[in-house]
DNA sequence: CAGATAATAAAACGAACGTTCAATTAATTC
DNA sequence: GAATTAATTGAACGTTCGTTTTATTATCTG
């Protein structure tokens, strides 16, 4: 046999990045087989490389997706008025938001950058380092304006980044705790963590 | 050949164990063969197999020796006398401690889990609880003196938990900050973080 | 110094891996 | 409705994987 009735080469692409992203968020890349990832989309081995040249080439497909939706998110997030207190809540509350609905897309991002070749790796890096950057900035306003108590902003912003990215290794929704209530709690942690006067 | 002269059992064993973490930790345990950790140990692949019947096994065996460190680490330094504010402290900074001076372990028991079998992980998890057990611990008794505001023991904990493991993330040693400068910050920032009353 | 044991080498096993290529069929175009 | 293009199959490629088996040599024991 060859070509299947109704095939579709979009609707087979985004079935291929949907099972690879919850394959490799449960496995981990290395530990998923490109059968294994065929079998999961109902099609032979082959017909990935038609959408994919390379094992890699659909992992970095997959991240670089993440990170722009992500940077996306905060541009639509970002409040366009309001003090340094404001711009951290909203911050905050994107972040916990963006990555609970997308927990195994997260998941890959953190746990698979060293399958990336350098060139790709860098790109990724660039990526994220570009959205830790706004936070420094919220950070860095706040203590300026005497709102917030930070003893050094690029280190107080890696730790409310790991702080609040690390809600998606224990929070499962449907559960003791709604998302809302996580963020709302996470909300109020960081408020206190940098010493918000205005919170 | 066969025995090489000068071979040892204990000193190959250490010298496996010490590989793999290295090798583990910066390529991934399913991207490391047999073959690569013999030859960075300097001997042929069934060699390993004296100490270690299965690939699993060594990382297990590198699991439960780091999980146990941690375990061991904590009880030593735990403060005898003290107010939850004196324990959180402790606690933060015997974390930070040993988690920097076991950058690569640390790295293996975080991202090696999956490929655990069932029982193991289990195992492994077991131990985790254990440890994060005492941070609630803490928390809740700051709470019920009135030291500390938590909104919930749980959530914080694992907040917690997060933030200073992550220091492991993007620290390095020899750089800008001192492995006490950046203990320090960290300190002041959890105890903002739990509104410590007398921190 | 002989015998036992510990430590390793050398070679091989079958299985699984990522990937390629040619053949084949469905859908589209003219 | 014939020609073209899109989508996929089926089979195979060479490589690498974890692991096992057997032989060999160094060290230890009495």
């Amino acid at each position: 046999m060859a070509r299947t009735a109704g095939s579709d080469g979009e609707r087979t692409q985004a079935a291929i990045r949907d099972a690879a992203v919850n394959l490799i968020a449960r496995y981990g890349y290395e530990a998923v087989s490109m059968r294994q990832l065929a079998a999961e989309v109902g099609v032979q081995p082959a017909a990935l490389y038609r959408y994919f040249p390379t094992k890699e080439d659909l992992l970095y497909d997959l991240m670089t997706a993440h990170m722009n939706a992500l940077v996306a998110s905060w541009e639509t997030a970002r409040p366009a008025t309001g003090d340094a207190t404001a711009l951290l809540a909203a911050f905050v509350r994107n972040h916990i938001n963006f990555h609970v609905e997308r927990r195994h897309s997260t998941h890959v991002n953190n746990m698979e950058l060293r399958s990336l070749s350098r060139d790709r790796l860098s790109t990724i890096l660039r990526l994220r380092a570009g959205y830790e950057k706004e936070l420094r900035q919220i950070l860095r306003q706040g203590a300026d304006a005497g709102l917030f108590t930070v003893e050094d902003v690029t280190l107080t912003a890696m730790a409310i980044i790991q702080m609040v990215t690390g809600v998606i290794v224990w929070f499962r929704p449907d559960e003791r705790l709604s998302v809302a209530e996580v963020t709302d709690t996470y909300h109020k942690m960081t408020m206190r963590l940098v010493g918000a006067r205005n919170a």
